[in-house]
DNA sequence: CTGAAAGCGCTTACAG
DNA sequence: CTGAAAGCGCTTACAG
């Protein structure tokens, strides 16, 4: 209840027994009080010039009294922008995607933007639905991370919907905007990393959900070991699941080998968690009997003993290059903006020369 | 552009050259496609009983062909709902914070709600700042995790805002509306699990950062050696910041003791990554010369080296419930919810009897 | 079953 | 500097 100099009062009542949506204070109601026009009132809240400073005083006083909060929602039904950005990930609570929304987060907080979050659980329908319920709430932008769906969001866009913006797209094939770990340079060098420490024999677990960035990261091994002279070995490779859960399997293959592998390249770091604990649990000592190498760089690379040697992806700059995009494009921008960003080579000691060698 | 069997045609046109806020296609397109009022239409995408079976369809499927996306965002305006909630978190990137979110998603998706996710950053006027854009955005509910400012907030309801639940709150007090980890329970349960393997002397390492947890895991931490006819010796009470980073001077100091513990309780599992990494940079055996107990179960807690001893806090389920409790207040319950969640202890290999007692 | 009308809470030319 | 008016894209009584 707010009651006025003029004795004039305002009381909001929940509308009957229940909980159901209440009318919260308009601009009309602090029009009421303040005896000016709405107009007034909306002008005030913005800080216009045109309004008298002590009226403009009075109205925002009277509406921080009131506890008054301008709605959104109105507001952008009119101004026809949200500064709303849609972010959609496989699993919130995964490592990579948790670090990339907060740089997101970050770039967002510093103009203003609120960013909705949507899962894909790395289901391409689940997230097609996702940008679909996005799009309904009429975001500024999207960004999807990790997409599955990729080249198909062209259609899409064809339709002049809402700029989006790829973050480690998926999906084979290029998409318009987005910004990618430079997966086969990356992978180049952890490899090239395990042969100038004396390994021959390189295993490579990847994963079988079919991922591009598998398929790149292999690449770069691939041609880090034809760069060496090394003769590749299908019985070195095999898959995993990106978790730690599908080590083992992965683990068992290669070390049953005539010859295994003395270094384990693991497409993730954490396939790399479920394989230092199998290769443990075989009784093997990292590095001395076998090296471990991850990708992503995780909080937790630097925490598992012996710290895990790694390729860092700068997850929170990526999601605020992400934004960047998003917001060059909000301003206009038309150009396609398509940013692979480096990986960086961590060197822990869960990488040695091999035993033969020393 | 859509062209009819009519021979009508739809154009939409980005205004001008830059890519300001273009218009999307209305349900007034629509209707005029299906040469129907807009009413009608309304009522046909709602799947509405009113309108005739085949004319529901042919606007439909006109809908579908165009791209047509309702504005939540107009629905909002009259519905007074947004279906939407707001989460504020200190970090996305705190695996703590990321499981709740997790969690707080699965139950929103159910339900065809959005969360919206907001920083707090620990700042408690960074916190309430959050917290007013969520209301501006005119979100049905808030879950608050971490919060700085708990019962503070009871003036804003009191004003009749959008409902509130918190999730374990930080501030010292009751909230009307909370979800809570036991933790002076699951603090006497670790504790205990300790002085049941031998230990005399265990430290505990705390949080310097005020946290309401940190007050409780200690008090159950006395309880416990009170309990066991313990005496409590200050000199073995040290404190981190929650963070890895924290660890290695409150060990230092707990270390220094004349009598050094034989175990380490830690105020939570990122501060027991750090408290492992600096006792064996001493060249102590885990679990063999000191044991190590932390609190949470992050992801990780299970992949260090040994496996972590801590408290599960049932993070998911916890988010779950948050939303239970904001859609029980949004379908009118008006009682107050403290719902308070015990912990399990999830006993490692990071914890075994002390040296002397072997 | 359908349409005309009012209204949700704002913003912003337009006229004074 | 201020107000009346129109309109953003929907929903929903109300009248047919």
């Amino acid at each position: 209840m707010h009651t006025c100099a003029n004795g004039d009062t305002i009381v909001l009542v929940r509308n009957s027994a229940d909980a159901s949506p209440f009318r919260s204070a308009s601009i009309k109601d602090i029009a009421r009080l303040a005896k000016v026009s709405h107009s007034t009132v909306s002008r005030a809240l913005h800080h216009s010039p045109l309004v008298n400073p002590e009226t403009g005083d009075k109205i925002r006083r009277i509406a921080e009294e009131t506890g008054y909060r301008r709605s959104a929602v109105a507001r952008s039904l009119v101004t026809r922008r949200t500064d709303t950005v849609g972010v959609v990930v496989t699993h919130i609570a995964d490592p990579f995607a948790a670090e990339v929304v907060g740089g997101i987060e970050d770039a967002a907080l510093e103009r203003g933007f609120s960013v909705i979050l949507a899962n894909s659980g790395g289901d391409p329908d689940q997230e097609v639905r996702a940008v679909e319920s996005l799009e309904e709430r009429r975001v500024d932008g999207i960004v999807v991370t990790s997409s599955r769906v990729g080249a198909l969001y062209v259609p899409m866009l064809a339709r002049m919907k809402v700029p989006i913006v790829l973050l480690n797209n998926q999906h084979p094939g290029d998409f318009v905007h987005s910004v990618m770990i430079d997966n086969v340079e990356a992978s180049i060098a952890v490899t090239r990393h395990l042969i100038e420490a004396g390994h021959r024999r390189i295993a490579y677990i990847g994963d079988r959900n079919g991922h591009q960035s598998d398929t790149e990261r292999f690449e770069g091994y691939l041609t880090a070991l034809a760069n060496a002279d090394l003769m590749f070995d299908a019985g070195l490779v095999a898959q995993g699941d990106g978790k730690p859960t599908g080590a083992p399997a992965a683990v068992e293959r290669v070390m049953a080998q005539p010859q295994p592998p003395t270094a384990i390249f693991c497409y993730n770091d954490m396939t790399a968690l479920g394989v230092m604990r199998e290769v443990r649990a075989r009784g093997l000592k990292i590095p001395d009997d076998i090296s471990v190498v991850g990708f992503d760089d995780i909080p937790f690379a630097e925490y598992v003993d012996p710290p895990l040697t790694t390729i860092r992806q700068p997850m929170h700059e990526m999601g605020r290059l992400a934004m960047r995009t998003l917001f060059g494009l909000l301003a206009g921008s038309d150009s396609t903006q398509n940013i692979k960003v480096p990986g960086e080579l961590i060197v822990r000691r869960s990488t040695a020369a091999p035993k033969e060698t020393r």
